[in-house]
DNA sequence: GGTAAATGTATACCAGGTGCAGAAATCCTC
DNA sequence: GAGGATTTCTGCACCTGGTATACATTTACC
């Protein structure tokens, strides 16, 4: 017929379909009834589908959730890579963190919009996708700790703890505000408090845990608190 | 009947022969034929209970395997809060998990007796026990969290991203043990870089990630060396 | 010794996931 | 277009982990 069409192909076009096809009716289904209330048969015969067809798409009922976060799995890695020059990697991350803040990017956890909120709250209600997202967490290591080999010249034994305790870091920030979120706060609510825990976090990082970390430039030893003097900013206190 | 043992009561002891019975059939059975190609209903049968009693016991088939590793969970979390007056929870850690070498104890992955190998090496090739093992670490976060709270006046957030830092270095450093004697290293051979490798584990976490750390010897943070002279003790390089 | 509670068993069942043989669609070539 | 090669989809049977039900057995307690 016409081959006005550039490269993608019939077939190619329809595999695309199909997938997108399964994946939203799944989170439909997921979202309107729960995860483990509905059955993969049920949402293969809603996408119009074979079950058999279902799992050559996605080799897990769990991956009809998380494929969509998948492109995370290398995210800091790349940001680390394409940090500018003379950039520190974690200087990088610190500011890449901060703007998906800004962005209410969801894998921030600081995005409230309902079907986001939703599909957050079920994945942290579900052990087995918990456990999935634990599984792109060693994903994330991996590549983040080649990055920093590759780039920042670290050694092969730091690159791997330096990668762990950041993918760790992210992951607790975020897991954080989401908490938050799902307790009721809003997005706006809670931006500054997460921002403000963002950098407590980064610095944590950077100096370590030995002594309590100056807030904001002000430095207190050993006072016992190392909650900002406006304690609503955090979340520490 | 003769009522003459002390507390426990036969239905207790029962009990924990049942518990042990299926425990030791399913690793034997594990290791021998690998941990996916057994079913339960097999150890069901080797260990001559119904499947039905054997879920009784063990919620999961990976618990058969990990249950083992259970008193672990909360392990940092008990380091922490019985550690001396005047110490520095890290310093207590470091020194537990430089025991810990020291006495080959498994959970540091220097342990190369020929069933405690094979029995990390299934677990580390097993994606479902690895996501279990995951588990884990997300209970012993919470539990060292809470006791660096409770014992260190820990503000809440900075508790929580000591917490996951502490433990994903801990289950690096074990990993990388594993990994090498997997490999074919012995545990005596491996131990100096292992001690090594924790000292400059735990300077990391103390001192923070700042400064680039040397890749050998020449950089002296504060206290002895984080880095062996001898770069080939160390894994770095 | 008798009885209530706990524990074990057999059976049937559900859901996730795979193997297989064949039907159907797509692609490529003429 | 027609034809065959190739890929994809489907229906079916099947396996395994895990659970519900209903019944038997043991243990503890008086």
């Amino acid at each position: 017929m016409s081959a006005v069409d550039g490269k993608p192909g019939l077939r190619e076009r329809k595999k695309q379909r199909t997938h997108a096809a399964i994946s939203d009716a799944a989170i439909r289904l997921f979202l309107e009834h729960g995860f483990s209330q509905v059955s993969v048969a049920q949402v293969a015969e809603a996408a119009e589908v074979s079950k058999r067809t279902l799992f050559a798409y996605f080799p897990a009922k769990e991956d009809l959730v998380v494929h969509r976060l998948a492109d995370h799995e290398t995210e800091t890695a790349r940001v680390v890579r394409a940090r500018p020059p003379r950039t520190a990697p974690l200087t990088a991350l610190r500011e890449h963190f901060l703007k998906g803040l800004r962005e209410r990017d969801p894998i921030t956890g600081l995005n409230d919009l309902p079907a986001v909120l939703r599909l957050t709250r079920m994945i942290l209600d579900t052990p087995s996708l918990v456990a999935r997202m634990e599984r792109f967490k060693t994903g994330a290591e991996r590549a983040l700790a080649q990055a920093l080999r590759e780039t920042a010249d670290t050694p092969e034994l730091t690159a791997r703890l330096a990668a762990v305790q950041i993918v760790a870091v992210h992951w607790a920030l975020a897991q954080d505000n989401a908490g938050r979120l799902a307790y009721g706060e809003s997005a706006d609510e809670r931006y500054a408090g997460a921002v403000a825990d963002t950098e407590h976090a980064f610095a944590l990082l950077e100096n370590g845990l030995r002594q309590p970390v100056p807030p904001s430039g002000t430095y207190r030893p050993v006072s016992g608190r190392d909650a900002p003097a406006a304690p609503s900013a955090g979340s520490d206190g």
